[in-house]
DNA sequence: GACGTCTGTATGCGATAACGTACAACCGTA
DNA sequence: TACGGTTGTACGTTATCGCATACAGACGTC
């Protein structure tokens, strides 16, 4: 009841980012307000932290800066997030599925990438009851088709990728990969773990 | 560049998402509102798109969600999912040295996963001007050696790698890569960002 | 030194976000 | 038909977001 503190981003911090990425595309702020549609005044107050923009500014602030809202929010939300891998993926195909992959990085704890490749036979999917579809909050996901053809069907939506095609998503979205194809398709995948706080 | 076409957020659509979101942990508004320190007038608003909050109530809302805010804003944007086709990487040209790479992943600030593939020529070395050989501190590594003979010179110490090894190390201590064979070495390289400091 | 131009910030006012309260509609019970 | 108990929403007030304008300081030019 008592709104739990809920460890919300600290607004605080945002406009901080927003000076840094600013400072970084060598924009001032009547350039920026130029290209977000943001008065200068206002992203000054953002930037110092004296006020608490809407989302519709912040939307316009994060766009100004070639970001999503979610991206630009990301960047200060990382250290919140803590690694919990009780079960590490295992080793091993699963030759039964079509879907058999083994994971390259050193299992060491603490790992903040870890490398796996896959290989999927025709019509086979990822996501069987040892790979789950979801992974840890804030985790990315980052794909290399190295053979055949693959779909990728994250949160709904379906993106048809062909080999030496690359593709990076939150991992954290339930998602998998299809070989919509009549060869086998391998996939190099690198799942990128929340930071955890120092 | 591929990346994402940059539509500004529809803040209305998130509404819906919040009163989906809500619905379906069974909590009515004045629930909502005592978990995320909201208002229940104020969430019906934000629900129908009726205003658009600051952040800081969004990030309460989201909070009450038990979401992060930036995963909240995720779920109605498209930047979840970038790819880059294998015709748009970006390549790092240093044919004369020897050493070409393209970098495979996104070109996101953010991102705490890049992906590069290089190839070494024989004798021929990384560490070229384009290529430091010290990355952030806390930065970590991880190569995969997928064609040909390395061997990794980190902090002065000499690791000889063959096709097929996979090697995790500190980035943030100088390092570098050789091909001490008579053929094209291929090696796939993950560095992961290290915690941000600002 | 005076000038034009750039930087970021303080000021005043209109628009609106966010609140507390009060209301209408729906449901199970008596 | 009433009656508490929900639900979500309309009202009126206060706080503040966000703008246009105006300002102080830094830099380079004449």
């Amino acid at each position: 009841m008592t709104t739990a503190e809920q460890t919300t981003t600290a607004p605080e911090v945002l406009g901080a980012r927003v000076r840094a990425l600013r400072e970084a595309m060598d924009l001032s702020l009547r350039d920026l307000a130029e290209r977000c549609g943001v008065s200068a005044p206002m992203l000054s107050q953002v930037e110092r932290g004296e006020t608490s923009p809407t989302l519709q500014v912040a939307a316009r602030i994060a766009g100004g800066l070639d970001l999503r809202l979610s991206q630009l929010l990301r960047l200060d939300e990382d250290g919140a997030v803590t690694i919990v891998r009780a079960d590490e993926r295992r080793t091993g195909p699963s030759s039964v599925t079509g879907h058999a992959y083994e994971i390259l990085s050193p299992p060491l704890p603490g790992q903040r990438a870890e490398l796996s490749r896959h290989t999927l036979a025709p019509g086979a999917a990822t996501g069987g009851p040892d790979d789950p579809p979801v992974h840890e909050p804030g985790s990315r996901e980052t794909a290399l088709v190295e053979a055949g053809r693959v779909a990728l069907v994250c949160d709904g939506r379906r993106f048809e990728l062909d080999a030496g095609d690359c593709v990076t998503f939150d991992a954290d979205l339930p998602h998998h990969f299809e070989n919509p194809g009549d060869r086998d398709a391998v996939l190099l995948a690198v799942v990128s773990a929340g930071l955890r706080r120092s």
